[in-house]
DNA sequence: TTACATTTGTTCGTATGTATA
DNA sequence: TTATACATACGAACAAATGTA
């Protein structure tokens, strides 16, 4: 391993240089999600680098939410387990402002050839071949949201039905630890609409119904778009929450 | 002024009082919108901390939008001018996803008793003295959505419709210009509903069509709240946009 | 154009504190 | 208790951007 003072940085900036390096050891899975990485002190070793240069590039990870310090412990690699990151991403709360986990119902599974849209986002060769499924989601006992969702079989070579129904835990750590891919971003749509009959019957809602639709593009490292979603929700008794600054008090 | 060493801090972490110190200078306007603060020497002289303490702490008021830092010309307190933090709270996109700058018409002008609900929202005492207004915005010449908004009078004392239709710049703007109301954050909660007959009116759209309700507020230093605002946005042709990481690339 | 002062940005490193196993 | 790992605080030296004389 070749210190990074032996190759000068493209942007002449170091610390951005160690990023990039420890970006790629997370995109390579070297470094796996729930795992520590190596310690500082090692990092240092490997980079050639001070502890100020290391801390500063690894601080920008830490503030992306995509390493998790621990004093004492170490620095892991971030999670898509309950309550690590999954309120980030599961933005439906009661109108009475509780949030709770949903239950999820897989309602359909099945190969499918991405059109020609879908491609476009996903970053596809026009035809690729995808999984299309679809989840039903129940927040106390009532069906609340459908997920209509669409994974490139290139990144999820091999996803059953099965596997699916299986899964002890959340939809995106299956993606990590299943298939090493890592959401770590995401970028949403919202629009009203009215229910379709489909909706009627899924939703449990009257014909002429408004729903909110939500058009979700997943990226993982590099900005590498990994599942488009269509998520359909009846706000009747639930909202889709946006807050900036979920930490830190001004 | 006394360093902040002679008062051991409450957390004991330095840090961490100088940015309380700084979000202070913030707070009481002594340090104003787009105004420079005074320099990293100055504060290191002030607070009485080494110059990485202060970096530390002043890292953090920049990495919450309330500080820029300009290499070679200072650090300044952020702004709601156009281009500047307008689309982080302009959350409209077209469909085809271009972006732009709405009018503005002021609908309606008058003052009001704030009613229980919003009371409690703006943290106000029941029966407090409050200004409503409504805004409809337009996008292409059409108007897309309304804004009605309620500002407590304790904090916008003396505000007319006069002010309000000749103010030249965005509407956070005028706030922080005119009253010294810095909005730094925002909390908002969409809906899905169908158009009220004055919603038909106000935004050009069939009986039944279905509009995004945005419930928002608007929160000032310290979380205080300072706005309580109801948004409808017909999203025939616009939509409202959630991403998460606007800047840093991973 | 040049030179210079000012201001922030980057990099280095040390010492000490705190949390964890 | 001990070793390990991250957190805080210090500050020096130099680089890069800016504005001005």
């Amino acid at each position: 391993m070749s210190n990074l003072r032996d190759i000068p940085a493209p942007g002449g900036v170091l610390y951005k240089d160690v990023k990039r390096h420890a970006l790629q050891a997370l995109a390579d899975g070297e470094w796996k999600p729930g795992e520590a990485i190596p310690s500082e002190k090692k990092l240092v070793e490997r980079f050639g680098v001070s502890i100020g240069t290391l801390r500063k590039a690894i601080d920008e990870l830490v503030a992306e939410n995509l390493l998790i310090r621990h004093q004492g412990r170490g620095t892991f690699v971030a999670t898509h387990r309950r309550d690590d990151h999954f309120f980030r991403f599961f933005k439906v709360a009661h109108l009475d402002g509780h949030r709770g986990y949903p239950t999820v119902e897989l309602e359909s599974f099945r190969k499918i050839k991405a059109d020609k849209s879908v491609c476009t986002l996903l970053g596809l060769e026009a035809g690729a071949r995808a999984f299309q499924l679809t989840n039903v989601l129940s927040l106390d006992e009532r069906p609340v949201m459908i997920d209509d969702i669409v994974l490139p079989e290139r990144l999820f070579a091999g996803l059953t039905e099965a596997q699916l129904r299986g899964r002890p835990n959340t939809l995106y750590n299956f993606y990590q630890e299943a298939f090493g891919v890592n959401v770590i971003q995401t970028e949403e749509r919202l629009r009203s609409v009215l229910a379709t009959e489909r909706e009627q019957a899924l939703l449990g809602v009257e014909p002429g119904a408004p729903l909110m639709r939500i058009h979700r593009v997943a990226f993982s490292y590099h900005r590498q778009p990994v599942e488009w979603r269509v998520s359909t929700l009846n706000t009747e008794e639930h909202e889709f929450i946006v807050s900036q600054m979920p930490k830190e008090e001004s």
